[in-house]
RNA sequence: GGAGAGGUGGCUGAGCGGUUGAAAGCACCGCACUCGAAAUGCGGCAUACCCGUAAGGGUAUCGGGGGUUCGAAUCCCCCCCUCUCCGCCA
């Protein structure tokens, strides 16, 4: 959500923050319902008042039995009563427009984010691992399926497209894959594990800022609930509404979740494989920080993405996503592309952003230092560490050797005693 | 799911149709006392928005939304949440 004084203040920089995002100008008509809204709220507020003295007259008149002096203040009071409904409709509709306005509206961009139309011109910031070059690369759901544990025919017949039934030593990568990194964010990170709801109300999305403009990407449940996308939407949503002593911050949570995504516009991409599912289990990281220090907490954070694929020795670039492939509440985002070999290509396996005080305002969650009067919009930040089914992928795609065989990355040795390679007769 | 009790400022907690933005306590800030601290005393201390260059003025907010009334924290309706008991259940 976008301060309205700061647009008022600034109408061009707001506009030009939205053309980096190839959006058209706004402030006008932003300020044009801005200017109408507070004219009508100067009048209701003029007529509230004089409703406010009339009825005191009326209180103290009738309080002093003088029933007179009462009764002719009411024909003043019964007229103010029309004026008052009519100027609140006046002025909620307008509150309710700019509003509508506002929250469809993406977050500005970050000074150091980078310019750019769309994906192409995302910016790589480094490159880490060796990528194999020892012959072509057999993609996981081939190797899945040739291992027998990976079942995509048996989840479609339960669940339709875009699900996978994992078994055996598989579901058991999978699982230890996400322990691996759960663990890795809380004993090494600093990250305090949370267990959250899956399942939310509206108002949790639209405090994240899915909703109202991404529905479509979401599932709905008959009792007016939604499934989360990310945990994202449950761990941020922890301080929504609160004012926070700023001694407290950094808030660092983390949660290991499935997440489910309707897909809806992506019929066509991913098909093949576990890259796009509807549900797929991730590690989430969210921080709450003070406003002046969400800028180093962004790459603190994508450090500790980092810091999983790396212990995984899996190859991966970070890039800068540019103003154009940007989602709606972030100001910044590194996103972490792993190799996936089949693909011959780098994929996003985690997305780390810096959404400033966007969400904090949709939430209500402030911060302030102990003496201070008022209080400050927080900052807001997540990131994966990782999406786990991905992770997965690259796992498999990346340790398989010649027989279709996949060997346990060093890391995971711990997680799966007894298991250092997953064979066709396993 | 059924029955009941509640949701008031940063926290605890009074108020239960009129001058109550809201008693009191705690916390916090300032001042006094003190070598200093504690204790004590005095004072201050909600948020959002609107008007105003400012000083200052105004409006709204007592879980959320409607309603009754000249006037609602107080009355009515709907919703949300918490607690107690019963039922059901991993």
């Amino acid at each position: 959500m976008h301060d309205v004084r700061a647009i008022r203040l600034d109408p061009m920089a707001f506009d030009q923050g939205m053309a980096r995002r190839g959006l058209p100008p706004v402030s006008e008509a932003i300020l044009a319902l801005d200017h109408a809204r507070r004219e009508a709220q100067t009048v209701l507020q003029e007529a509230q008042a004089r409703r406010k003295q009339v009825a005191a007259l009326i209180g103290k008149a009738k309080g002093a039995g003088d029933a007179a002096a009462a009764e002719s203040h009411l024909a003043e009071a019964e007229a103010l009563k029309d004026v008052i409904a009519a100027q609140t409709a006046a002025e909620s509709d307008l509150a309710a427009r700019l509003n509508a306005l506002l929250a469809g509206l993406p977050n500005l961009p970050g000074a150091t984010t980078p310019d750019g139309a769309g994906e192409g011109d995302n910016v790589e910031v480094r490159r880490w691992g060796q990528l194999w070059d020892n012959g072509p690369r057999r993609d996981h759901a081939d190797l899945g399926a040739a291992l027998g544990l990976m079942d995509f025919e048996t989840a479609a017949r339960l669940a339709g497209s875009r699900f996978v039934v994992l078994k055996g030593p598989l579901a058991r990568l999978e699982r230890a894959l996400g322990q691996f990194m759960l663990d890795m964010q809380t004993t090494e990170h600093g990250y305090t594990e949370v267990s959250p709801p899956l399942l939310v109300r509206g108002q949790a999305l639209y405090g994240t800022g899915q909703l109202p403009k991404f529905e479509e990407d979401l599932f709905h449940t008959t009792d007016d609930r939604w499934l989360i996308p990310t945990a994202e939407v449950s761990l941020t949503n922890l301080v929504a509404g609160e004012l926070l002593d700023e001694g407290v911050l950094p808030l660092r949570m983390t949660a290991l979740t499935p997440c489910f995504r309707a897909e809806a516009g992506a019929s066509g991409r991913d098909t093949k494989g576990m890259i796009r599912q509807h549900q797929f289990n991730k590690v989430e990281m969210v921080s709450i920080v003070a406003p002046e220090r969400s800028d180093e907490e962004l790459e603190r954070m994508t450090a500790c993405a980092e810091a999983i694929l790396k212990r995984l020795e899996l190859p991966f670039r970070t890039m800068a996503l540019c103003t154009g492939d940007l989602g709606f509440s972030a100001r910044k985002t590194y996103d972490l592309e792993v190799w996936v070999a089949s693909q011959g290509a780098y994929r996003e396996i985690s997305s780390c952003s810096n959404c400033g005080d966007f969400q904090a305002r949709r939430m209500e969650a402030r911060c302030r230092a102990p003496g201070e009067k008022g209080g400050r919009f927080v900052h807001t930040l997540n990131g994966s560490g990782l999406a786990v089914g991905r992770a997965l992928v690259a796992v498999m795609e990346h340790y398989q050797d010649e027989d279709g065989a996949i060997a346990i990355p060093q890391a995971l040795h711990a997680y799966l005693p007894g298991l250092s390679r997953i064979t066709p007769a396993a």
